[in-house]
DNA sequence: TAGATTGTTAATCGATTAACAATC
DNA sequence: TAGATTGTTAATCGATTAACAATC
């Protein structure tokens, strides 16, 4: 029996919905699809599709319990079971990522991070900072799943090649640089570039009407 | 005559399809549709067909010129004519926004940076940053487009409404809040959780194998 | 010529939406 | 009951892929 594996159109939907969730008031206690929906911007039937892979239903006139909605993407997405992470480039962005770890509970367990900084430190939220050249010797005494890229565009590659030395088979990258991979390796990039396009034809069709 | 909307997905792949053909060594003269689909694991026909709605085509057996496929992708996303924008929030992410904007063409012209220091300093890379108290002042001097936040969750609606009500009607949100906007202002979120959640699923998938 | 390529038309696939029955 | 909702089946739509002709 093997489940099919969800979209990533589904995977993509599923964090905005908790994000929606969890911002309603503590006194919400039911929250139903079409409501989900309609504050989103989506269809309702889409909403509704969405909610029964990942959850045992809601009630009929009611909608869902919002906590055991929050539990159920939850479990959907694996927030409970931590991924170990470790972040290379510890500046700005890795700053304000860490910033997210901690408060929302994503379960990616960011357990260091690696820089050029000559001795060990600690951010102020706790990540403790090693050298560079310590990351081979970290990685043999942890197991990391995922690899964090967040130096600047020239000296990505030369870090994704780093962490993939060191045994790890998953890289997130942060950097606007094009990164290769060897085949056994996962790789997601993030574009601002994709976000801001979309977000300038937008408004470049409002202009238009 | 109207020309249809390039769709979502169309505006999500130029970006990556740019930042890859400009990645390539200086001495690439041409770049094929069938090596760039390989090169980012698309298919084929899909970035054939993607180059033809953008660029007046390649030729049989070269390809494309590479320096003439970045001009026409930089022309259809409007890299050219510049959006003005202002970024509430300065530190961490927003720095290395900044970064980006700058190393990259992208159009989005940053014009200014809003925090709660005090005095009016620039930034290194030369972003002058005002205290929040001078948005509107700004905002009246200035035609900006977008908007920017980069603030802490718990501030995030409050730094997006001070923006519309400044009178910008569209929202490039990077912060991990749930944001609520009036119809006629465009918001366009970026969610992390989106991008890790397909990452680990990913990787999921590759263990159970 | 042979091979690599473009570009187009038709087929497929998957995601979204419409319609509607069920029910609390 | 009436209305708000869930959940499902069928229809539609759009995006991707397959097949193939054209050509340098």
């Amino acid at each position: 029996m093997k489940t099919k594996a969800p979209s990533e159109r589904l995977l993509a939907r599923l964090p905005i919905y908790l994000t929606y969730i969890k911002s309603l008031p503590d006194s919400t206690v039911n929250i139903s699809a079409t409501k989900l929906a309609s504050a989103l911007g989506y269809g309702d039937v889409l909403v509704r599709k969405d909610l029964a892979k990942i959850s045992d239903g809601g009630r009929r006139k009611l909608g869902y319990v919002r906590q055991d909605l929050i539990r159920d993407i939850e479990l959907f997405l694996d927030y409970n079971s931590a991924t170990t992470a470790v972040i290379v480039g510890v500046d700005r962005i890795s700053l304000s990522l860490t910033d997210y770890f901690y408060l929302e509970h994503t379960g990616l367990n960011l357990l260091a991070g690696f820089d050029l900084s000559s001795s060990i430190h600690e951010t102020e939220k706790g990540l403790p900072v090693y050298a560079i050249d310590q990351l081979d010797a970290y990685c043999n005494n942890y197991d990391i799943s995922i690899g964090i890229i967040a130096v600047p565009k020239a000296r990505a590659q030369e870090a994704c090649d780093r962490l993939i030395a060191c045994g790890i088979h998953a890289i997130w990258n942060l950097s606007p640089a094009h990164l290769t991979v060897p085949s056994h390796v996962v790789l997601q990039s993030t574009n601002w570039g994709s976000s801001l396009a979309s977000l300038r034809m937008q408004i470049k069709a409002r202009t238009q009407i």
